[in-house]
DNA sequence: CCAGACGTTGTT
DNA sequence: GTCTGG
DNA sequence: CCAGACGTTGTT
DNA sequence: GTCTGG
């Protein structure tokens, strides 16, 4: 799944190897991230009339009829499987999508010893660290502080084999052939598609995933530099 | 009809 | 154990 | 996802 | 807002 995830490249270098043609001036100077957690600003990429905008939202999706953002904690993730029939997601699913930039995320594999149990974190990235998106579904929230919040959330799906013994799920990618699809098409077959049945290629697909582990200093969401994807020996 | 949930993950 | 915050 | 709180009153 | 459970 995606619970905690990277973005480390600059912008306008960002966008270019996402095959992105884009204006990344909304989104201002930001910082290189190395532990982004839910709660926290993400960038969303949506279709504006046939033009693709980036926006902050706050990751967790927390739903128009919601008086309470902090059930956007638990929306953090959108099953794939089920999210054309889920409340929370089905209108999102259906009318909005958006792209979610990244080029990294974390997963923990819970090992016991003895009575202990540790919580052992690998970075999972593509070759050259290059960045790639998630799927993404948003929604707009008033009624929680009376402001309008834009919130988001990750699709995830089955974990690649080449993955999946590090974890039995992952988080969708769309490849860039797929953007427009994805943002903008009212086809809802074709758009469960994307996330049911991907089809990569060699270029592109999570059969390239990389990954190692990294400090535990990565668990606590405050703890976030470029030592939080560094290789580590496992004991 | 109204009340209450609306979600995922992991672990047991 | 379960929920909230980051 | 993991970390950290989980409660109230009164006082500073 | 919409669905499920009672």
């Amino acid at each position: 799944m995606c619970g905690r995830f990277t973005l480390k490249t600059p912008a306008p270098q960002l966008f270019e190897q996402l095959s992105l043609q884009l204006d990344p001036a909304p989104l201002g100077d930001f910082p290189a991230r190395f532990n982004i957690a839910p709660t926290q600003s993400i960038i969303a990429v949506l279709g504006d009339k046939g033009e693709l905008a980036p926006i902050w939202m706050r990751w967790g999706l927390v739903p128009s009829w919601s008086d309470d953002l902090s059930i956007g904690s638990r929306m953090i993730n959108a099953r794939s499987e089920t999210v054309s029939e889920k409340p929370s997601f089905r209108k999102p699913f259906a009318k909005q999508r958006c792209l979610i930039p990244a080029d990294g995320y974390f997963e923990w594999q819970t090992t016991k010893v003895g009575s202990k149990s540790t919580k052992q974190p690998y970075w999972i990235h593509l070759p050259q660290d290059k960045p790639f998106v998630f799927a993404g579904l948003w929604d707009t929230n008033t009624k929680a502080t009376g402001e309008t919040v834009l919130t988001c959330t990750i699709l995830t799906a089955a974990a690649a084999p080449e993955i999946a013994s590090l974890h039995d799920r992952m988080p969708v990618l769309i490849k860039p052939a797929d953007y427009q699809t994805w943002l903008s098409s009212e086809d809802k077959e074709q758009v469960e598609r994307l996330v049911k049945e991907p089809v990569y290629d060699e270029t592109f697909g999570p059969h390239l995933w990389r990954y190692h582990p990294v400090s535990t200093a990565v668990n606590n969401p405050r703890h976030d530099s470029e030592a939080n994807i560094a290789q580590v020996a496992t004991t």
